[in-house]
DNA sequence: ATGAAAGCGCTAACAA
DNA sequence: TTGTTAGCGCTTTCAT
């Protein structure tokens, strides 16, 4: 098992009788070979064990290699805010490897976009790309494009079953509904449940949540087969209405202790749940977006949960660049991130 | 700000007319410089902003860098198998930056084995040292024989403030009381609380758990000032006594629902808790052990308080490969780590 | 105390 | 299609 000293292309040059160009050529795919020569240096890959050195790849490489990220906006307050942030460190941090990231946003709520950018990224032809697919469709013709092309691809925060891609980052859906009303419930006697839901406005595009929400109804179905779950749409863009429908609804039902919002946007709330305070009031929604975070730490809400998104773009880009550099797959295609539960007690250092 | 060409020793050799080998010897520190010459080229090093290219480091430098680890011994089922899990992974991760770690174990109860393990690892005279200082004051005696030698060093775990430690990883002692607290009461109703704790035997050393048990009182005396809190103590090392132990407390106490451990042994409760289950009783312990993890998805504890000490291990690494193979020191040199709440429904994927 | 020069393992441009 | 060669930026040995 233990080589006895490092296997160099060198190595592999004069055991094939072949010059480390070809070697190189091999490696890299870059053609240029004759097809004998081809699987003469392959099976010596193979029989010697040899692993390329990346310090002297990096160190001989002219050209960076570019690793396209494709994701929604940046907009201010957003769970995509918080999917970036940090991301400027991990750019420095894959500068040195000569990988770069190059960003190409586009409009959540507009496939159009979504395809436009698509086309300039293709023009672009990067060594290889991290998806998030939030128009289903549209991402299918696209990942095709890139097969066609031979580039690797990944899926973070949601994924396409079918398609042949490098690997998955993000959470496991269904469960996190379910954890959501464990949180809720927390084991004590519950009645009513309110949960606020977002109009989706402006697009048309599958709501992400669904299968959260199957989670938590499932649970409740479960554990709590009595319990009344109410519904109330609110409309992110207008402050007065969400108001007025939260006092209307709790004007109605004024015992409901339990709200849950399934999406990030918890602090649309906030201005409803301070003017009311309650403390029997449990509320529990996702993300720890900062907005979010400031209402936990002030107990207006109770429980966050979170995923770290900045940490599903890292560690896909990461798997990436070791496919670009290394030709390594990683060892799972499907990682499910931990849920990480948020409370008043253990919010910092997060 | 940003540079026109990447500054490399070279230039600084021309720069201020010396070679190459001299400026290779300040930056390592390996003297047969002289004054003059190591002053012109630190300050050449500032005015160009001269960063070393860690890929050309590695690529040539012959020997590998040596890191101590200085831990406990990795027992079966205890904490140290856990923070040492994943460390052969952690080894290949640094090998190719030609970072060796190598492990320096010692008895936890036993000061003397502790100090002979110093005095070898001082011996071998590595480029950085990780430590959890179990042993207080040999740990002092021992720093300062670091210090001396010039080698630097982290701490994990715990630390001794005093010190000019390089960095230092752990969980908040103090607040993972206060979380257990908030965990275990979970804002119901608590009359009784029941503390398990356990003889230390065999040795002398302070009780680490001091901070986080002050933590957890301090929280109940504010939230629950009338509670009871019992203790009992049990032997880690006489199951009989432990079931002993808990059944007559129970014959004495039989409505007590609630029950906290602050270390990582909870599961030597579990004999105890599993031949008398109680659907409402809540369990809050600490540590992913893979024996309080099976209890946790078994419903057996109702919380697992979590830190990765695994992480902290990797971290420390890092930090002191980052010092000697960079000169970088950490952003912040104490470094709380997240505390992870886990429950059956989120203890997948961590 | 300092300089010169030979690599480290790989890439890439050019020659053949 | 293949081989040759000059680096990449740094370490290290050997002269000086």
């Amino acid at each position: 098992m233990a080589q006895e000293r490092k296997v160099t292309i060198l190595d592999i040059a004069s055991y094939t009788g072949l010059s480390k160009g070809t070697i190189d050529r091999v490696l890299h795919n870059r053609g240029e070979v004759s097809k004998k020569s081809y699987e003469k240096v392959m099976s010596a890959i193979k029989e010697m064990g040899y692993e390329p050195d990346l310090n002297a790849s990096i160190l001989a490489r002219k050209e960076a290699e570019r690793i396209a990220l494709l994701m929604p906006e940046k907009e201010k307050g957003t769970f995509w805010e918080l999917a970036l942030s940090g991301l400027e460190e991990v750019k420095e941090h894959f500068l040195p490897m000569r990988i770069r990231i190059d960003q190409y946003s586009y409009d959540q709520y507009s496939e159009e976009s979504f395809c436009d950018t698509c086309s300039r990224l293709l023009e672009d032809k990067p060594a290889g790309v991290v998806i998030v697919p939030i128009f289903q469709a549209a991402t299918i013709t696209f990942c095709q494009e890139l097969n066609e092309a031979g580039i690797p691809y990944c899926f973070i925060d949601s994924k396409l079953d079918s398609e042949n891609y490098l690997a998955y980052f993000g959470m496991p859906m269904y469960k996190s509904g379910y954890l959501c009303a464990d949180q809720l419930t927390c084991g004590g006697k519950v009645d009513d449940v309110l949960i606020v839901r977002v109009h989706r406005d402006k697009g048309r595009q599958s709501d992400p949540t669904v299968n959260r929400r199957a989670g938590f109804m499932d649970y409740m179905l479960q554990k709590y087969p009595s319990c009344n779950i109410h519904s109330r749409f609110i409309d992110s863009t207008d402050k007065d209405m969400t108001m007025a429908t939260m006092e209307a609804f709790f004007r109605e039902h004024p015992s409901v202790k339990h709200i849950a919002m399934f999406n990030s946007r918890i602090h649309l709330l906030v201005p409803f749940l301070e003017k009311y305070p309650d403390p029997e009031r449990r509320v529990v929604a996702f993300d720890n977006l900062n907005a979010n975070m400031a209402a936990l730490r002030h107990g207006t809400i109770s429980v966050l949960i979170g995923q770290h998104p900045e940490k599903q773009v890292f560690n896909a880009i990461q798997t990436m660049s070791d496919f670009i550099l290394l030709g390594r797959r990683p060892q799972r295609t499907d990682n499910y991130m931990h849920m990480d539960i948020l409370t008043p007690f253990n919010l910092e250092n997060y």
